[in-house]
DNA sequence: GAGCAAATCACCCGAACGGGTGACGCGCAA
DNA sequence: TTGCGCGTCACCCGTTCGGGTGATTTGCTC
């Protein structure tokens, strides 16, 4: 967040570093000031929705593409489905439970396997802040264990 | 997402018309052009971010996909499961790890969030023993915790 | 500027887990 | 009949987990 404020300062300077160097060229000579606003506006207007993009990266668009597709398997199938590729998150079933970011997170790498200790290192916070988070997230999903909640937050479609 | 652009290129005209009335009456008159580009670029910078925002805030759209496949599924299942209708055992990786059916239960039963207690009192038999098999699967699966021995299993299509 | 939600971290304690070892009975095949 | 695999059970010990409480910081909202 800082690191992108930053950034994109630097950026902005870059920029009106660069338009300060063409301006004497082209711009002042030949055209109108116009002209050169209007440069300016459409590179501050782009990097500002990119920065804006950046600062709210963490919501998932989540992208579906709905083929309904009805096939015939004769025999059996070796490999269903490999299920990571259409899951679609239950965004209001996550809202409604009042589940954070963070402890879904904590909720995947729960899944996967992870301890706390590895969780720990993974997102970078100390051992006790991801037992809290577990913690809640066993409140509210209800559970009284780890796997538990995983059943239960795969069930309820907030895991794949 | 259309209207967002259409309302940012009217909010666009109407900085620029705004500035534009401003400029001849102070900017041109007493300060630098430079004055009047940063101007513009905080401005649009301003906007950009606004959009970028507004742009990716795409509400969560959730589309619940069907997808029927049929599969002869084989009527060996004897672990109580909320069989997800195509799942198939490898029957083949189950052989080649070594798992035993008792084993394979266990694991069934761990994946459903049970506790050692409760998965002794769902077979019949004491902790101790839920707890030789559960060490047992572990080792073949090389798995250390639950957690990861669920995840595992799954992977392998040893259950559902 | 108060209020609130989220994220962070800490401490404690009882329960559960895992890892290791040992043992017993049963059925089956060499 | 003698192994061997499987299922069963027990004990111990150290670690992890879950539950509770409290605290601080940060960002957003009213």
């Amino acid at each position: 967040m800082r690191k992108s404020v930053l950034l994109y300062g630097i950026v902005g300077g870059l920029l009106t570093a660069l338009l300060k160097a063409v301006e004497y060229r082209y711009l002042i000579a030949e055209h109108s000031v116009e002209m050169y606003v209007a440069l300016v506006a459409a590179l501050f207007a782009g990097v500002g929705i990119w920065l804006g993009q950046k600062l709210t990266r963490t919501r998932e668009t989540v992208i579906v593409r709905e083929v309904p597709v009805h096939i015939e398997v004769p025999v059996r199938v070796e490999v269903p489905m490999p299920v990571s590729a259409n899951f679609v998150r239950d965004e209001r079933k996550l809202e409604s439970l009042g589940i954070t970011k963070r402890e879904l997170e904590i909720l995947g790498l729960m899944a996967a396997g992870l301890s706390t200790r590895e969780m720990a290192e993974r997102v970078c916070v100390s051992e006790n802040t991801v037992k809290t988070h577990a913690s809640r997230v066993f409140d509210k999903l209800g559970a009284k264990r780890r796997t538990q909640a995983v059943q239960l937050g795969k069930e309820l479609r907030l895991i794949p």
